[in-house]
DNA sequence: CCAGGCTTGGAGG
DNA sequence: CCTCCAAGCCTGG
C-alpha cells in the first residue's frame, strides 16, 4: 500500500504528515490544510487529547548514523519534560551544534519531538516558527493534555 | 570540499 | 549582568 498524506490542525498551523501505517516518512508545519488523514495518535496530540507517540516509527531514528542516534536520544526525553541541546550532544557523543543542526533538519518533528530541546540559557530556536515550540511545550505543560497517559514528574 | 548551524562555556569589560 | 569568541563536528550543496 502506498504512503499516505493529510493534515490536522495545531493553532493557527495545519501539521502536514507523510506515513504508512506506524511508520512517519515526514511531518511538516504549514499554513494551508492538505487534505487526507494523518495517524490518529497525532491527531490526538494536536487537539491536546492523551496520546501516545512513542506507538509511532520514524524514519528518522533509522541507521546508525550520527543524526539517528541524535533522533532516538531526543524521543527518550518524556512529555512534558525538556532537555538541552548539549545534553543530548553528550549523550550521543557530539556537539551540542550538531545537535541544533540535526533538530533543524528534523524531518518529522512531533514524532521526534525536537521541540523538547532546548538551549541551556533560553527556548532555543524552531524552525519554521518559534511560536510552535512555545505552544507545544505550553500544550505539554498543561494537565490533562497528551501527557496525561504518561505524566509525572520532570518538572523542576 | 567547505561554510554554516535551533550551542556552549569561558574571558573580559 | 552583558557582549564577544572560538571550539567542535556533521551535513547539504
Amino acid at each position: 500500500m502506498a504512503i499516505v498524506t493529510g493534515s490536522c490542525r495545531f493553532g493557527l498551523w495545519y501539521v502536514h504528515v507523510a506515513w504508512q501505517d506506524d511508520l512517519i516518512y515526514r511531518v511538516r508545519f504549514a499554513r494551508v490544510e492538505l487534505p487526507g488523514p494523518v495517524p490518529e495518535e497525532i491527531r490526538r496530540y494536536c487537539a491536546g487529547l492523551p496520546a501516545d507517540l512513542t506507538s509511532l516509527r520514524s524514519i528518522a531514528t533509522e541507521g546508525d548514523s550520527t543524526s539517528a542516534r541524535i533522533y532516538r536520544a531526543v524521543r527518550t526525553v518524556p512529555c512534558g519534560g525538556t532537555v538541552t541541546y548539549g545534553d543530548i550532544a553528550r549523550i550521543v557523543g557530539t556537539a551540542p551544534r550538531v545537535v541544533g543542526s540535526a533538530m533543524a533538519r528534523n524531518p518529522t518533528p512531533i514524532v521526534v519531538p525536537c521541540h523538547r530541546v532546548v538551549a541551556k540559557t533560553g527556548i532555543g530556536g524552531f524552525t519554521p516558527d518559534l511560536s510552535i515550540k512555545e505552544a507545544l511545550l505550553a500544550m505539554e505543560r498543561r494537565a490533562p493534555g497528551p501527557c496525561a497517559s504518561e505524566k509525572r514528574g520532570i518538572n523542576r
